[in-house]
RNA sequence: UCCUCUGUAGCUCAGCGGUAGAGCGGGUGGCUGUUAACCACUAGGUCGUUGGUUCGAACCCAACCGGAGGAGCCA
């Protein structure tokens, strides 16, 4: 046997320690002694017994522990339980003869780790998404957030999984960048203090002014000049002050960077990426989605199978827009050709004349940035968004230009200086290639798998305009 | 940055000019193979802050502070 492949940690920890409870309520037959470690989710005393709801995070399900009124230490270790609590339970797990679940464990032995002082903000009833936020260090230990990060952890693992499957080199790009503009918005700067005194000029750490990145697809772009087929996935940041339930001023993201590729394998290969981790978000973290479909989102996994097993739908930018023209809808903003489309013209796309995620492409070249490449009709580029019904833009992405001069002409288009470039120009003077890639906003795609409307509560800590609490 | 809504017990909320309420959570006691358990008792609040109107303000008005939703920008 092969320890590497066939000994995950789980059953590392499993020969050394506790079972996890994901793995006890999995089990097909009775355990004669078994270890369980977690919280007190809820008690119910008797005068005989009590019954101990145990969660230990490795699944959203409970472990009923119960723990009659003679075991040793019972007055000690069992009655001052209150939710919250940790506890450590040794006992044979048997058919429960309860409702509601298969399996209990009947205790031989439970010792209270630790207690939870009266005070615990956590309770069994519901509480308010803006409460949960404020107690950011304790809501992983509800039911709705421990399965929101199960599922982060997992679309995490599966985002590598799905490019290195397809052969992608994974890159770590900076996360301090010294290019003064990448044209994606309000950046965060970097400097160094002495106490109060911010050191600046003369006395700047890198000599000149640094920043956080907002992406890192121009360096991501070299990289796929080397390695052909690269993807990024790291922290991003964006000192918007912007006050909606899509965005935060620290967010994750992935870039994936294709050389030799032109637009439509760019779309191909994002529209293939939904499908794969919404497929493998519906067959590993199907217990947590049963419960966003049931108390967050209701009709979230009929969605989510649609998505997996639809085509989506691809229109160009012109035709979008005759779309909306002649819908016949009153919208709050006219639709222009040459205008960026509102929220409200993706929503109709995506929510109501296609009723699916939709690819929109081929942008006038006015409203978007210089790297696009630029098509033959000389006024649109290669860029692509995929609009998600409940989201919008979960995906953004163009073909980028590669053709030496045209880059040249539109970077002086939008009034840039080459000088600050010059490493990016170079990829075109030394074996330029066609190539294309595209970003994804990991919590706007964890929005959609788990129909939670806020993105403050798909990431652990919340950075937002005037909030950087925990 | 703009527009809108909101702030009462630890939590979720009711009260909307006349002595601060409920449910949950906490504590105490009881009862039951219980499972958002149940029953009884109990502790817990300068009604976001400041100012104003009024005989009297949680309630009406103003400003400020916090929270949320939407727009723009984007991912």
């Amino acid at each position: 046997m092969n320890p590497v492949e066939n000994r995950g940690v789980v059953s590392i920890l499993h020969d050394m320690m506790r079972t996890p409870i994901r793995e006890v309520l999995q089990s097909d037959s009775p355990v004669p002694e078994i270890l369980i470690e977690g919280w007190v989710r809820t008690k119910r005393d008797s005068k005989a017994f009590s019954f101990i709801e145990v969660n230990d995070g490795s699944c959203l399900s409970n472990l009923q522990v119960v723990a009659d009124a003679t075991l040793d230490g019972y007055a000690e270790s069992v009655l001052p339980l209150t939710t919250g609590a940790s506890i450590s339970i040794r006992g044979k797990m048997v058919e429960s003869q309860g409702k509601g679940q298969k399996w209990e464990i009947q205790a031989l032995s439970v010792e209270m780790l630790g207690a939870a002082e009266g005070d615990f903000p956590l309770q069994k009833k519901g509480h308010s998404m803006e409460f949960l936020r404020s107690i950011a260090h304790l809501r992983p230990r509800s039911n709705l957030f421990g399965a929101v990060f199960r599922v982060r952890s997992r679309m995490a693992y599966s985002i590598h999984r799905f490019f290195q499957e397809q052969g992608f080199v994974y890159v770590h790009t900076p996360i301090i960048t010294a290019s003064d503009c990448e044209g994606a918005g309000e950046m965060f700067r970097v400097v160094t203090t002495d106490g109060e005194e911010i050191r600046l000029g003369d006395e700047e750490f890198f000599g000149k002014p640094s920043y956080l990145t907002v992406s890192g697809q121009l360096e991501g772009e070299t990289f796929a000049c080397a390695l052909s087929n690269i993807y990024t996935f790291g922290p991003t940041f964006r000192a918007e002050n912007s006050h909606t339930s899509r965005h935060a001023s620290e967010f994750w993201m992935i870039e994936p960077e294709i050389a030799f590729c032109d637009l439509s394998a760019d779309m191909d290969l994002a529209e293939a990426m939904m499908k794969y981790l919404v497929a493998d978000a519906l067959e590993s973290c199907l217990e947590d989605l049963t419960f966003f479909d049931k108390f967050i989102d209701k009709g979230l996994i009929s969605r989510l199978e649609s998505v997996r097993d639809r085509s989506f739908e691809r229109v160009s930018y012109t035709e979008a827009v005759k779309i909306l023209q002649a819908s016949g809808e009153k919208f709050e903003y006219p639709v222009e050709y040459g205008h960026n489309l509102q929220s409200e013209h993706e929503r109709y796309l995506t929510e109501t004349h296609f009723n699916c995620p939709t690819t929109v492409f081929d942008y006038p070249k006015e409203i978007k940035p210089f790297y696009m490449r630029t098509n033959d009709d000389g006024k649109t580029v290669a860029a692509m968004d995929l609009l998600v019904p409940g989201i919008g833009e979960i995906v953004g992405g163009s073909q980028r230009e590669e053709r030496l001069d045209v880059l040249r002409a539109n970077m002086a288009a939008h009034n840039l200086d080459e000088a600050d470039y010059s490493w990016y120009v170079d990829l075109r003077r030394y074996g330029s290639v066609p190539h294309a890639g595209f970003g994804l906003g990991f919590e706007r795609l964890l929005m959609f798998v788990t129909g939670v409307a806020n993105i403050r509560d798909v990431i652990p800590f919340p950075r937002t305009p005037g909030s950087a609490e925990f």
